[in-house]
DNA sequence: GGTAGATATTGATGTTTGTCGATGTCTAGG
DNA sequence: CCTAGACATCGACAAACATCAATATCTACC
């Protein structure tokens, strides 16, 4: 892997002191809000939440669907989001389709939040 | 304080056991969006730092509207977004308006995010 | 190879959000 | 009181977003 210099908002948040430790400049600021957006959605809580607590720390999308009111494309965005945001890894193995949460990523973003203490 | 039974988004995140831990309900989920939406924004995001990263913990409304290149009833906006969210306290002395982080709130919110370790 | 089921993509629509200029409300001094 | 400065509120607008129905793309199986 590895591309040239801009990371992405994981790799940002991986790298970078906490959030009251010292002032954020614009640029990491710009990195890191895509990857809580990701998050800061009620539906999307729920199936990194569904997904986290699944057997096996993954779930197939078949699953998460009906765990909720919302149509099966709305679902699919969703996961889309949260996959692209680089907090959810996508299997496929058949005709399904399964999510697992990517631990490490939800770790370095709450130490970023809470490193404070 | 103390209503009765709605809890506050703080208050919701104070007590709820980590995202990765077990199933969030729709209630609950709907209850800590709010505050995840109120840091996903690099404005608000770097506005909290500045504040955090500021002599003594706090700072003036001010010095942040400075730090940006935006207008000042913006600044005061995201400013709102954040102390209703419970992230920012907020003080008034005299002519200026001085906010302060509510580190509690931050640590918790860390807590719920990255709680499986 | 045709069909059924699982998931993704597309296009449209209503709502939310970030931003600004204009204006309002305080407070301290003159 | 009247003015100047600090901050908040209001109204408007454009961009971003959540949602859905329709449709497309896979894959397994018959």
């Amino acid at each position: 892997m590895s591309k040239s210099l801009p990371l992405t908002p994981v790799q940002t948040v991986a790298c970078c002191s906490p959030l009251v430790a010292s002032a954020l400049t614009e640029e990491t600021a710009e990195r890191i809000a895509p990857l809580l957006k990701a998050i800061a959605d009620p539906v999307r809580l729920r199936l990194l939440s569904l997904v986290a607590a699944h057997d096996g720390g993954e779930a197939c999308v078949c699953d998460l669907n009906d765990a909720f009111d919302l149509s099966q494309p709305t679902i699919s965005h969703h996961l889309k989001v949260l996959h692209e945001a680089g907090l959810l890894d996508r299997s496929k193995r058949g005709v399904w389709v399964y999510y697992r949460v990517h631990q490490e990523a939800l770790t370095d973003l709450a130490a970023l939040i809470g490193g404070g203490r």
